[in-house]
DNA sequence: AAAAAAATGATTGGCGTTCCTCATTTTTAG
DNA sequence: CTAAAAATGAGGAACGCCAATCATTTTTTT
């Protein structure tokens, strides 16, 4: 049996192709019980729309925008790389995807950045900023016309997104806690963790859930006061090498971007001893660490998954369809020596 | 400006509409050098052919089918889960899934069911067979048909599928072999490994990663005669029971299903001391596990994003699309009990 | 009961391909 | 050079839905 159309919907309900069709778009001026009708014969005959004929009769397809920090880190790099893939990937189904930036950690760049997405033309926008209130009100004034928005990798407050995709970055503090506990042969002693910047969300989170689990299981490990590299190697090497000068500490939590510069001081430094060290998202900085012994595991969120997924769920949004929540996590992995190919 | 259409193709090409469609769709009778006008003109318009337009005028969308195991473990319950989700997600796109079972590790009962296959009304088919000779040349048969095959979760030989969507499984291994080793605060002692089923070729390979990493790494760690549990929770309830009593392993990595017999088992020991234990896959029983800290990690392979995959790439395929083998590769996720939500 | 408003029906053209058929032109073979 | 074969052109119908317009019927208001 063929699926059904409008046609045998209209048929079963027992009214007209033109009422149907002002019922499932609503475009409004349809009694109560027309209303019902359809949505019984739709119900009855398991119709489904047929979005391919929808979007050739409409003529525009999707258009999507994502809102990226500037800069050449290494995960931005990615993710740029990743969105193409999957722009290429969608091209067969109408989708346009535009690629834009704001500067990092800058909210007033974020903002204007932001007035400059069109809802005219664009259906959805995935975007990478601050949870700050001027970019949270420019979002909602985004979604109220029209603009679906995915808050992507770091997720802003609720009412201010649609969706966010992205990892549970409490629960990524909390596996960087216990692996620490469990990977030191004998876990007493301080314990270093670098943030990117504690204003980020994500980061904060993180190490709150890492806290969380230090505190409660690992007692033995002391946390050295939080330091704030804002993800620039230079400072974090320089840093990383007086601290493990000074302190000796048994391990390392680097939490944020620019690995190279931990990479570089855990080289440099001369002690047979050597404090396990976690750091995040898969780079060529964190992959050389791994490989040479300097980073003991590395927790990942997998740029290409949260792309891909980012893209279907804003393609199902934009097709109106219902989105839970649930589909915008992403799963974090974990990489470690044995697991470079 | 607005995409390229096959009139702009031919007005460029300088040739008929149909003699475009001859070319892209080849259906034979042109000159040659009206097929390069053609590619040509592609290329310089940057023409991307509208799927929309070509499903709904060819009029059937996508048909699939799934091949899976028979029975009732938890990992096939859940894929069977995955897949009607995934089918319900894209039915606005025409896909339509159809799911079968064949009896677990019975290669006769698994050619039958792929027997039953008709080439005409599928385009692509993923299945979970037996890499033996008789399943790979039914496999090879429909692919002569025009059936594009999906090796899902354990591969087969690259000849008899169009590509393989599941994890690398002796990466797995050794990503188990390198924790056990790092997690055993001492590592010195026997090593219990229990295996499905070793003609599993998934199974081999995860068994030949671990041995790899404990001889290379872990010298003070010796591996126990392996045991097939063929996925059966009384049978290897037992067998670790009795092994725990007799030989005090320091660690046990459980290669394959029916965990729920392993939980038991240790749950009931009654030593203070408890081996380092390493599973599979994310179920009820692991979960269980891992929360009352019987299990230390589980490596997962998440069959939601297997499916997902898997379906992705069948309407690539079908499609036409060149698929690179690199996009069939899922990785694999740790779960530790922090990982639980 | 008449007038106004609301609801519904009927119909049309178009979206970009695919898959036809039939006519015409060009090339090749004899 | 003619006949046959090959290549090309021209055009139309269909796929299922959308977005209109205009006509007609039903309901509500005065």
């Amino acid at each position: 049996m063929a699926r059904a159309t409008i046609h045998d919907v209209a048929r079963t309900a027992q009214v007209s192709l033109a009422t149907v069709d002002r019922v499932l778009n609503n475009r409004g001026g349809v009694a109560a019980k027309s209303v019902k009708k359809v949505h019984d014969a739709v119900a009855r005959t398991g119709y489904v729309k047929d979005q391919f004929a929808a979007n050739l009769s409409r003529g525009n397809g999707y258009r999507f925008v994502f809102l990226l920090p500037a800069g050449q880190s290494a995960f931005v790099r990615k993710l740029i790389a990743e969105i193409a893939r999957e722009s290429d990937l969608n091209r067969k189904d109408r989708v346009h995807i535009d690629i834009r930036s704001s500067k990092t950690f800058d909210p007033v760049s974020q903002v204007a950045s932001l007035r400059q997405i069109d809802p005219e033309t664009t259906d959805c926008a995935a975007v990478i900023v601050s949870d700050v209130p001027q970019v949270r009100a420019e979002l909602t004034r985004l979604r109220a016309a029209g603009v679906r928005i995915v808050s992507l990798v770091a997720d802003v407050q609720a009412e201010a997104r649609d969706i966010y995709v992205g990892p549970n970055n409490e629960v990524a503090g909390r596996m960087a806690g216990q692996f620490m506990g469990r990977l030191i042969r004998e876990p007493v002693g301080p314990v270093l963790v670098i943030a990117g910047s504690l204003a980020a969300r994500d980061h904060a989170q993180r190490l709150l859930g890492f806290r969380q689990v230090l505190q409660n299981d690992f007692a033995g490990l002391t946390l050295l006061p939080v330091v704030e590299g804002f993800d620039d190697a230079a400072r974090i090497a320089d840093l990383v090498a007086r601290t493990l000068d000074a302190m000796s500490p048994v391990g390392i939590y680097a939490i944020g971007a620019g690995n190279a510069g931990l990479v570089a001081a855990l080289r440099r430094a001369n002690s047979a001893f050597r404090p396990v060290t976690i750091a995040h998202e898969s780079t060529d900085a964190t992959r050389e660490g791994l490989r040479d012994g300097l980073i003991d595991l590395v927790i990942d969120q997998d740029p290409g998954r949260a792309v891909t997924r980012a893209v279907r769920l804003m393609r199902d949004m934009a097709d109106k369809q219902i989105v839970p929540p649930a589909r915008g996590e992403i799963p974090l992995s974990i990489i470690i020596k044995e697991s470079l190919s």
